[in-house]
DNA sequence: AACGTAGTACTACAGATGGAGTGGTGTCAA
DNA sequence: TTGACACCACTCCATCTGTAGTACTACGTT
């Protein structure tokens, strides 16, 4: 088993991509290795076998789908009032659907989560923590709305960005901002 | 091409199983045919190749998520009023995530459209049709809210069955039962 | 400066699986 | 008798895992 940190982050960031092209049964080292431009073979001795590559992947791909420390921070500025909230949701959007492979690649983790007992267990406290994370950060920001409005949002905005990513004719882009708007809007009454 | 259509009908639904089971990478001829208990050989006489046997299930697999008339039915009756849309939607949640495999089929099936634009095309259709039958149908009922409501409804909702299919430790059945009442009363008020 | 060593990159291969597509035979009913 | 379908067998092909073994490079030692 090798080492190399910085290679080990390629063979997943390769990996991700291979999800999101081919989908979870397409995730072979064979393909991690020519996705990441490395020679047969390499991916073999990065991971231990499929099960291992899976639950790996299944644990650092929040790392890459998170927002960064500055983004973080530019959202606790200004005032916190609901259309600042709206204005953070639609930022949200774009930038989770931006990094189109990364939550394609963690839909394909989520279905292939039923074959796998591992990667379930991983996944399940990677989301958890993030929800309670959202609720938490919900809570300290002064932002209206409850604990509620944060899962309820939570879960349409995570609809909107599947239909988004995999039917984009569904809705139109103004129509997407529209029911941004008005999730925002809806969820904070109580 | 064999005619038979008990036969395709049969062998279509073993392919939503297959799906669920192996995903749409493992959605293959012999898959199918050990899955329908039929001989070796039975699905390439029935679907043209893959990409055929995609679209037909695509095609198809809505009719076996939708409610039966029966269901329709008995959705019209009674006050129209919130408890009712709530009490509809706790239906709607159960019904769906019963056939298990079926939405977990669908959701194989979206992602699988990234790649194949004929199957992208028919569920593109297919599910813009069921949005717009919802609406309309909600509109028709006299329940309360309007066509905004309806679809951040089908959001919200999608997302929480993606959940409890995926990662069921993520929500408690309490949970859910009142993420649905919450989604229901929020997403009522304009 | 020469040498040795450890860790890693890279190559090659053995062994095995699984699948597509097709041609042909059996069977049944009109 | 004929046609449609069920069923079976076989060929060809693509791909994958796991591992053994070689080459390279950096670094510490003497």
């Amino acid at each position: 088993m090798r080492r190399n940190p910085e290679r080990r982050q390629a063979l997943i960031d390769a990996a991700i991509e291979v999800l999101a092209k081919e989908g979870a049964r397409g995730l072979t080292f064979r393909a991690v290795d020519a996705e990441a431009a490395v020679p047969l073979g390499t991916a073999s001795n990065y991971f231990a076998n499929r099960d291992d590559l899976f639950t790996q992947v299944g644990g650092r791909i929040y790392e890459r789908l998170l927002p960064d420390e500055a983004t973080m921070a530019r959202s606790r500025e200004g005032v916190q009032d609901a259309n600042r909230y709206a204005e953070l949701m639609h930022e949200l959007v774009d930038r989770v659907s931006a990094f189109n492979s990364g939550y394609l690649a963690l839909l394909e983790l989520r279905l292939e989560s039923t074959r796998r007992p591992e990667l379930r267990a991983v996944l399940t406290k990677r989301i958890r923590e993030d929800i309670d994370a959202n609720v938490g950060h919900h809570a300290a920001s002064g932002l209206p709305g409850d604990s509620t409005s944060a899962v309820l949002l939570y879960l349409a905005l995570n609809w909107l960005i599947v239909e988004r990513l995999t039917l984009p004719d569904i809705f139109t882009e103004q129509e997407i901002h529209e029911l941004v708007d008005a999730a925002v809007q809806r969820s904070l009454n109580a």
